[in-house]
This record gives C-alpha cells, structure tokens and sequence, in this order.
DNA sequence: ACTTATAGATGATGATTGTAATCTTAAAAT
DNA sequence: ATTTTAAGATTACAATCATCATCTATAAGT
C-alpha cells in the first residue's frame, strides 16, 4: 500500500497525536502501547517511528496538544468581557461530573500531572508550562499566586472527585470545589478590595 | 533456609508492606514490579504470593499502610488543643519543600489518587476511604466540604510543584497552596462567625 | 520423634513491551 | 522516464512482567 503523499502524512500525524492525547488521559501514559495508540488511529505499529523519536516524545507532544485543546476557547477570546466569559465557563466546566467522568477529552494535568512529575525532564518541563498557561489564563488582575491556587484547588476536586464510584459522592466533592473555588476567587487578598477596606 | 517462624514471616510481612508503601509512592504503581518489591525487603520474588493475593492486593494493602501513616500523628491526639495543633502541623509539613522531594513519605493520596483512580475498584474504594479520613481529619468544626476543599487544595498544590525543576519555581507553588489554604481555613462560609454576622 | 505444613528460593511460562530491520510500493526529485 | 526517497506493513528481538510450579529445609502440630 504505501507509501502516502506528504499530505496524508500529515494526516496520519495528526491522528496518532488526537489519538494519544485521549488514550493518555484516559487510560495514564504507561497502559497504552505504542501499538494500541497506532491502531487508534488506523496504522500499524511499525510506521511509528517516522512520526516520533521515541513514545516519551510522543507522550509530551501529545500533552502539548491537549493543553492546546482545553486552552482554545480561552486564548480564543479578545476583549475583556470574553475572557472573563470564557474563564467562568472553564471553571464551571472544569468542576462539571461531565469531566469528572470524561478524561478523554478533560484536563490533561488533571490526568497526567502525577505522572509526568515522575516522568523524564522534557515531560516534567512540558507539564510545567502547562501550568504556567492554564494558570495565566485562571488569575483575575492579581498575582499569579491566585491561578495557580485555583488551578491547583480544581486539579485536586477532580483528581478526588474521580475516586468516588457513587454519582451523589462526586457531586458532594465537585461541590466542595466549588465553593472554596469560589473563596479564592472572591477573597484573594489582592483582589477583595472591599475586605481590605473594611479591615484597615 | 527456609523454613521462617511465624514471628519471622510478619516481619517480612510488615517489610514488604512499607517497602512497597515507599516504592509505589516514588515510582508510581506499575514500574515497580513484584520482584523490585521484594527486593527491596531482602527478599526474593518467589515468596511473594505466600502474603499477598496479587499485586494488586499489595497496591491496596501498601496504600492503606501509607495512609495509616501520615495520618499516625493526627490520629494520637485527643485533646482539642493537640488535635488543632496536629492539623496546623499536617498542613504545614503538607505544603512544604520537604513534601514536595520526598515522596516515598508523602501522602499517599498526593503520590497515587490519579492512578487509583484509573485502577480497580478496590484501588478506588481504599482512595475513596483515604480522602474520608484526612478529609475529616482537616476540617474544623464545619461541613465536610471544607476538609475536602482543604485536601484538594493541598494536593493539587505539591502535585503541581512536583513539576517544577528550580527550587525557587516550587516555592512559589507552594507560597500560592499556602495563601490559598488560609483562605479556605479562614473563610470557609459556615466557620467564619464574624463574616456571617456582619453580613446579616 | 515423626509427620505435615509452609516461608522462601529457584526457575519456568506466556504475554506484552519499546525499538529496530526489512520489505513494499508509490510519491518526489532528477 | 528513471531514480531516489520514505510511509507504512510485517516480522523480529531482547527485555520485562505477573504469576505459577517445584524444590528446600525448618517450624509447627501431633
């Protein structure tokens, strides 16, 4: 059969990266061969080294596109009205049971996190930058301190709300993120200038 | 050599027990293999299934033993005072540099949750009971929710600095948990008597 | 004292893994 | 038109793994 013009190639890469994006959320890093992620998209697992190094390569550029993809609509957005519209909606979304039983397509820190601190540099400083972005887009005119609390606030919601099995437990968890989400979004001390008002 | 006294085989038990305990909380569940394990505890692999159904049962087993641990000290205390000032020290030492490179004592929730939680259900069910125990643990008189927010915080919080290299990177994760834990400790809406009056 | 049960060592098994070599064929380059 | 390049398939390989079978020698039960 082969071989493929330049084209589908690209084509073939782009699958196998889509591929592995949602077969690494879903199942960690470790679990899915490089053969199952080739026949999730379709090849062989032999045509995999023309596409990546090694699977570590694959594992961070897969990463890196699904930040990419949970960061589109944010860094889609312009004026400041949009992206505060689009903040309120990717913490509502990201406290949702929708992600909590949809790794697939969810927070690829959430999923990965743990795992890529124990992987190699290159994972490690890619998952660094993933914090680095996804806290910038969170934080509200405040230090960076506020994104990353909150980042981290709802990383841990989800990462426990997905060890409940009972549909009313995770609930009872999203809901506590929710509100202590709500606390240092509202009370961050640099931001709560009526607090500071009132306590001087 | 063998055979061991019954005395001998719950010493190598309780070896194998807080080997693995250590091992998975640095590595992770799936790259230390039994026969690291085992190693580890001046073993070989051959005896392993004369104390333990599967590996599986030892993930179970070494997790509950973890979280026996680190919870060893809140648990002593049986004056209110002690246990206040056991919680002050949980978070402290939780949000600290020394967690954050030291995993094989950490908490075991921070080290595991993410890959239990893609594990089998006896994984989930024994994390599922972690979070209950240091959950209740955290909280200060209120609603279980804000133990929950409290935990997920602080685990979200050294799972991101794991991902920092610099020293001076993981501080500042750290120094946002720290500020954002306040917070949630302070103004968690049913404690904070004071706010609740005021805005009555 | 004698028998039995068993902790741990040794070695095997079958499955899976990441990676590499080789082959086929059609796309690029000349 | 001819040559060269390379995408993907097939097959191979060396390593690793969880688990099991067997062996040993000693502790426990009688």
């Amino acid at each position: 059969m082969p071989r493929m013009s330049e084209a589908e190639k690209r084509k073939s890469h782009k699958r196998i990266l889509e591929k592995a994006a949602q077969l690494f959320r879903e199942r960690g890093v470790e679990a899915p061969s490089v053969s199952d992620v080739m026949q999730a998209a379709g090849l062989t697992h032999g045509g995999f080294y023309r596409h990546f190094k090694s699977k570590d390569d694959l594992v961070v550029s897969a990463f890196r596109l699904a930040v990419d993809d949970v960061l589109a609509d944010m860094e889609a957005a312009v004026t400041e009205e949009e992206r505060a519209a689009a903040r309120a909606d990717y913490i509502d979304t990201y406290l949702s049971m929708c992600h909590v039983d949809n790794r697939g397509n969810g927070c690829p820190l959430a999923a990965l996190a743990g795992e890529l601190s124990r992987g190699s540099p290159d994972a490690k400083a890619e998952g660094l930058h993933a914090v680095e972005r996804v806290s910038e887009h969170l934080r509200e005119g405040t230090d960076a301190g506020q994104g990353i609390a909150l980042l981290a606030l709802m990383l841990g919601t989800v990462t426990l709300a997905r060890l409940a099995e009972r549909e009313e437990t995770v609930q009872t968890v999203l809901d506590a993120g929710h509100t202590g989400a709500d606390l240092i979004r509202s009370a961050w001390p640099e931001t709560a200038k009526e607090v500071d008002a009132k306590s001087v």
